[in-house]
DNA sequence: GGAAGAAAGATGCGTAACGCAACTAACTAT
DNA sequence: ATAGTTAGTTGCGTTACGCATCTTTCTTCC
């Protein structure tokens, strides 16, 4: 950080008229597809327009942009409390008519009952198949955003935060499925998720509608909540 | 984006007093163990004091954050062309005494050689493992910079990007081996580099100094100086 | 100039992990 | 009671990995 020329005003960084924005890319699963919120806009360019919820950096009010983001979630999607990674910044003068701007994008995931229950009217959720003609780079943020999931659901229990609080290994196997396009080996995948030990088995079985055995119910650890558990060798799909 | 009031002055973004900044983890591997690049302060808060490359983004001037982050260490370090990846924002109230601010971090890894050829004077290479007492939260950057790049180099082509232009396999391994801090079984790492594929032979044997059998060099493969090669399975390290 | 030394590189094989098919288990519906 | 359906297990062939050993190709030193 140089030394800067002040500007005529007096006011330090007066010749960095940067906006500081922030995006968050919430996915879910629903129906055996990825999902991602769209919220309308409420003004500025593309006012009306669908786009993923986001807003200002609010420098009184959030303590950092990981703040940021819980603030703009909450307030935005009516999510809270779900997991939240920071992606990656987009940037450059192009991306916003107002002028040269950055926007931390974050990516969330969360399960669908949990998003429906506090979603705001208006808000809609579009199938991550559907990815294009949204304002600004979104479409970008978007891919990028499922690319990152993708690609760490690979060797994490990720995953794992786009189910309710409590599942069937079966159920896990079909998100891990769901998110990675691929099928996966019934014994290799109970085998990694042994091996990883990050779930433990609730007391007391699934006894569901189905006609046929019940499944065991697991829940994540309380460790891996917060963080994840990581794999070195990966997760292998086919059959 | 939400709507914002617009301020007393008429200036948009007005109430977004954000210090906006990059700073670059500029990485090499000398002697055996990882450096990086620390300059002197030019100003500011801890002036002279020795600090990551970095400065504050110029709209006027960067195309994006990218060429923000290239001109730093072009100007900075003096390096230029050599691997750069975005790492992660680190932002707040209290890392900076200016006031609440962003820091876009990137890192960079470029080979010692080319590093000292253009490095300013008054720059020094400090040792990865002494990492306390930086201005900021350098140290914290430095530290998530370290981290990512052990991480992605057990299961990627990054250390590659450490290296002279062209190079041995046991050079090579060398490198993996000091980047992630464990030994690697010599058969293992010929057969992954085999598998992977994104090195070309070099024709001609390099006729080295030492009284043995001269070794094969190789090179990156086109492709794979822009974009790393990716491996599921990772490396695996262990004698 | 022939033997010793040293590092590069290849080979062979025991072991562990993985993929797949087939099996057993536990439930419901008729 | 039996058929159907999904949960979960077992066994085994195949592949990948780790390690020791062997061969290759150079320099050095008598």
């Amino acid at each position: 950080m140089p030394n800067e020329t002040k500007s005529k005003t007096g006011r330090k960084d007066e010749r960095d008229p940067v906006i500081c924005t922030v995006d968050v890319v919430l996915l879910t699963l629903e129906a055996g597809s990825l999902r991602f919120v769209l919220v309308p806009r409420e003004a500025g360019p593309f006012k009306g327009v669908s786009a993923l919820p986001g807003g200002f950096v609010h420098p009184e009010e959030d303590r950092d942009l990981r703040a940021c983001a819980e603030r703009v979630l909450k307030v935005k999607a009516g999510v809270e409390g779900q997991w939240l990674e920071q992606l990656s910044v987009f940037s450059g003068k192009a991306r916003d008519p107002r002028g040269w701007s950055l926007s931390v994008a974050w990516f969330a995931v969360v399960h669908s009952d949990t998003l429906r229950a506090t979603l705001p009217a208006g808000a809609q959720l579009r199938d991550a198949r559907d990815l294009s003609g949204l304002p600004f780079d979104h479409d970008e943020i978007v891919g990028a955003a499922l690319s990152r999931l993708r690609s760490k659901s690979s060797y994490s229990s990720l995953p794992a935060h786009l189910c309710p609080e409590t599942f069937t290994l079966p159920q896990l196997q079909a998100v891990y499925e769901a998110v990675m396009g691929e099928p996966i080996n019934k014994v290799s995948f109970r085998r990694k998720m042994e091996e990883l030990s990050f779930l433990e088995p609730v007391e007391g079985v699934r006894t569901h509608g189905g006609a046929h055995r019940p499944a065991q119910l697991w829940r994540l650890k309380e460790d891996f909540r917060i963080h994840l558990k990581l794999t070195d060798r990966g997760l292998n799909t086919g059959g």
